[in-house]
DNA sequence: GTCTATAATACGATAGAC
DNA sequence: GTCTATCGTATTATAGAC
């Protein structure tokens, strides 16, 4: 059965960029990892790129679905928060996490990996924004923050905190800690009385007008 | 002259890092890069590993030094971010950033290469943590926010951050200027009035003492 | 669709000449 | 310290039997 095969090169590919890395991801380990015929690679797929490609698509769709309804219940930053540390430390066990991290290392100097990289990844911003949208709205940032740009940097950040778990968990749980203690602060901002928040508004507007400076071209 | 080939050699490791990934950093395209015989890689560090580590120790030592006294000219969390947005830049052309992704990424899978990644990384948090103490001195979020942690979440975010922009530069640019909205908030409560500062500083001490729910052993 | 066999290349690592 | 030469192994990819 062709599907079937597919299918078990899918998930071997995403079972060997876990346990493996990209480094040791071949067609060989990918194939071991799959019970299946190494030659199998390149009738289905083509080459590893397109297989890695595939398998980041497959991998990133099958996580994202599990946490479509939870994410969706959530109605308040604080719920926002304690189900992004579940999260957190549910992805790092199944590997969805790692998966991601390590096609992005590829994609620096393989941009055949690229687009789907970017796709995968793609796959949790746009859940993270509409969530973040919602639980924002009723807060004195709504207007002023670019929800999608943060979107993107809370995606990236969780990139960021897992790769440095794999070499200093320790480390890794401060920062996390001291994230939670940063949101404290948005938390604060929201419950501080109708005084304080129309004097945060109103400074929020002014310094709206100067924006960043920018680096980008 | 033996320190002038190990000196090549660890540059080479670095150009090789940068420009092939950690997947294809083998002893032979090193050894090319730096315009030297394949069998000295062994000869000088043993395997390509401990080079790649030495590399990783050499280049973040090199790069840090370059930003201590700048580091050390801040004075207020607007600076300390119009630097980090030139530091980002700068680093992201000179590669150094892309050398510590692709080792995390590696030493994932290779412990061996754990030890010495972590150890570049924390020359990257001691500065910026050094620097966060002093800004933060005055704000109302002093002595509740662990800073170590913090800085540790800022390096993490970082190289979160230049990965995500290899995949996506022009969502990267977004999450970046989002970041700087948000920091906008924290320069909005320094200046907010003694009264709102008083609110602030209670409402932490507060969920202070209900601290933040923890997901590690 | 799946297998074996194979070609051409690259790899880590070492032995030994200089 | 540096080089050449080399062993044994792993790699991508294809050709052809079944």
């Amino acid at each position: 059965m062709s599907a079937d095969t597919r299918t078990k090169l899918l998930a071997g590919a995403l079972a060997t960029l876990t346990g493996q890395g990209i480094a040791k991801a071949s067609a060989r380990s990918i194939a071991a990892a799959a019970g299946v015929n190494q030659a199998l690679v390149f009738y289905h797929f083509g080459s590893v790129d397109e297989l890695l490609s595939a398998a980041c698509r497959y991998g990133a769709e099958q996580r994202v679905a599990v946490y479509r309804e939870r994410l969706g219940a959530v109605r308040s930053l604080g719920e926002l928060l304690d189900l992004g540390r579940e999260m957190h430390t549910a992805e790092r066990a199944s590997g969805n996490v790692a998966v991601l991290a390590q096609l992005l290392a590829g994609a620096q100097t393989q941009p055949r990996l690229a687009p789907a990289t970017a796709a995968g990844l793609a796959l949790w911003t746009d859940e993270i924004e509409t969530v973040l949208e919602r639980v924002l709205a009723d807060t004195p940032v709504a207007g002023f923050l670019d929800v999608a740009g943060l979107a993107r940097a809370v995606a990236s950040a969780f990139v960021g905190l897992e790769l440095y778990e794999g070499v200093d968990p320790e480390g890794a749980g401060r920062a996390l800690d001291a994230l939670d203690q940063l949101s404290a602060l948005v938390n604060v901002l929201d419950e501080l009385g109708p005084v304080a928040q129309r004097a945060v508004r109103a400074r929020l507007r002014r310094s709206a007008r100067r924006p960043p400076v920018r680096d980008r071209p």
